[in-house]
DNA sequence: CCACCTTCCGAACGATCGTTAGTTTTCCTA
DNA sequence: TAGGAAAACTAACGATCGTTCGGAAGGTGG
């Protein structure tokens, strides 16, 4: 991919993330390029691949920050390190991370297909380390780790709407671990 | 408000929730009203009327859920409820809610301030029963108020994604407040 | 029966949409 | 320095956008 090219990705993820997909016409991106709007198609088909590109990206962001969490050691430990992963992919890659929760709906056709399989899978991994610690008793043995998962992914997708760059993400990521580990209750009134 | 002027305003919350603000054309309202698209405008003076309203309909809803939840009582008690009342309002009314949550950001001016304005009072009235609890000792008195509040109403925000009628919400809710204030870290390994 | 009000029709408006095509400029490389 | 590919320009296409307007139904209350 061109240099070009790539900065008219840039562009697409941050005016996608701002004004939405169907909000930022062609004009809009070649405005940003400082190019007329016709010479965008030097670099495009259509306006639906630069969706799917930033979408794709999203997708292969967050895969590879799960990918950075191992597969053995303590579960708790593990899921500290998915939502500090998760987290710095969308601190990092705000727009990137916009596209891929919000604006991924208007994908059409195998494109769309493609994206929902990625994303869910992306979702199994995560909810996979709650189930594990509960199985290998890290967790609460009667832990419903579907919803301590969903709390979690809840946590995880929120996050973009007011995430701002310059975060300490690692901190925040530790701090909703800890809630979640430990809870909001008084140690006195647990019961 | 006429008969016919409250189907509009239903169909574009639908319409809205389901295709986005910017992909609902005046002529798929009109379709889905069964009438020629100029005669939308015998009801509305531009399709931005029905945004805002929509989106004030949301409002409207989610204040009004958070005040049947008591002033007084145990704070414990009272999150349980928002998060009841709030999850009820989503399933309830999923379309309004997602354009509450999803697409009130392309109100403009003068209406999109207003809007924000009540966001920011919702979530600071949600924000309150935390801070509330910590302080009078029914939370940890370490508690990060201010991130676990964050943590439930990223649970509440993220819940028009995929809530589907018919849930019993209330259960839903009860799980979230269990997770919430006792967490998921199994009690022997409570340090 | 008439007047009125709501609702809708049908046609059109200018603007903007995504996209195409032919041509020209720019710039690297052989 | 000539060739060629990449990039941008210019102009236009048909489609669709939100919106306007004059008039015609249709029903309601006086």
């Amino acid at each position: 991919m061109s240099a070009r090219r790539h900065e008219l990705t840039r562009a697409a993820a941050r005016l996608f993330a701002e004004k939405g997909y169907h909000g930022t016409s062609i004009g809009d991106l070649a405005e940003a390029m400082g190019v007329q709007k016709g010479s965008v198609y030097a670099h495009i088909e259509s306006k639906a691949d630069l969706l799917w590109e930033v979408a794709s990206e999203g997708a292969a962001a967050f895969h590879a920050a799960l990918d950075s969490v191992p597969d053995e050691g303590p579960v708790v430990e593990r899921i500290r390190a998915a939502l500090r992963a998760h987290l710095r992919v969308v601190v990092e890659q705000l727009d990137v991370a916009t596209v891929f929760v919000r604006e991924w709906r208007y994908l059409q056709g195998e494109r769309r297909e493609e994206f929902v399989a990625e994303r869910r899978r992306y979702e199994e991994r995560f909810r996979a380390l709650f189930r594990e610690g509960r199985e290998l008793g890290e967790l609460r043995t009667d832990l419903d780790d579907a919803t301590a998962a969903l709390l979690a992914l809840s946590a995880a997708n929120w996050a973009y709407t007011w995430l701002r760059p310059g975060t300490d993400t690692d901190e925040l990521a530790d701090r909703f671990t800890a809630l979640l580990l430990d809870g909001m209750r008084g140690y006195a009134s647990r019961q």
